[in-house]
DNA sequence: TACAATCTCGAGCGATTTACTCGACAATCC
DNA sequence: GGATTGTCGAGTAAATCGCTCGAGATTGTA
């Protein structure tokens, strides 16, 4: 049940970038000094973010990447899943599989697919800017009770 | 953020003992074959929830597996963290690594925390002996809308 | 007592995935 | 032209996954 580095770091190249949203591109030695993130690892992980339109990239000296959207416009959701592909904890949650063999015999994907439908919602509603914020007052606010 | 085959596999095989209840032992021949589980695999699953104390097993003819406890006493929670480990989706949301690096640079803990807190929660609510009734009236009622 | 049925345990193993590295190349700016 | 940056794809070592297998222990039955 573990997100791979390549959410994770994903994630936090983006963050890097929001935080210099505006100010001309950033270069990926610096995203990866300052976001712990091997260097060449992360041209994988912004291809792929390039590829989805996340990221614009430019050459050249004094080159590097920035958002292609406004911060406030990218949501968590939309990034986890061009990383990682579908977060989905079982296969049979995902599109497609819904008719399978599996679907019979498995007996717990009600509960699954009430706690997958619950963290999308939640990582949909947070945008990069939202994170941003968070990261930038580290105070972490206290986290609202809550349940499923 | 995939749930292995043992989290999978172990689940199901426990609503087969749950659905005996107090029938006498099942052999792992029957729980293979009616859930679909390679049965030499089922061994080592069984084997962990039997060290964790939710199944209990006898040896020679007529032999098998049975719920060391009342179905309605053996949380979901409790299973698939035997089976799975942690179920933490960031390494950094484990107990102990509460002030490693990672966790300055990681800037996303908190959605995760508050996603890992709310399935931890629905997890815990959910018996075996409910996913019992749910799995013997197939109508799998309709989720309640709910969030985090 | 023999023997068959069943669980028990640990070693091993092929395939896949993860988490990378590397090198050749392309674009851009000076 | 050369320095600086990104781009792309191949390759790869290690870990994990999803099992299988075999040698044994235990128990019921004839």
């Amino acid at each position: 049940m573990r997100l791979s580095t390549k959410g994770d770091y994903g994630v936090r190249a983006l963050i890097e970038l929001a935080l210099h949203e505006g100010e001309g591109p950033v270069q990926r030695a610096v995203i990866a000094a300052r976001r712990q993130i091997p260097e060449s690892y992360l041209d994988h992980l912004l291809a792929q973010l390039r590829r989805d339109g996340f990221v614009r990239s430019t050459r050249g000296p004094s080159g590097g990447h920035e958002l292609a959207r406004p911060a406030s416009e990218i949501r968590l959701l939309d990034v986890l899943e061009s990383l990682e592909g579908s977060l989905a904890p079982l296969g049979c949650l995902e599109d497609g599989e819904a008719h399978s063999e599996q679907h019979v015999v498995c007996g717990q994907r009600w509960v699954w697919q009430e706690i997958y439908d619950a963290m999308r919602a939640r990582l949909a509603a947070v945008t990069l800017a939202e994170l941003l914020e968070r990261d930038r007052t580290r105070k972490g606010r206290i986290a609202p009770s809550y349940s499923i």
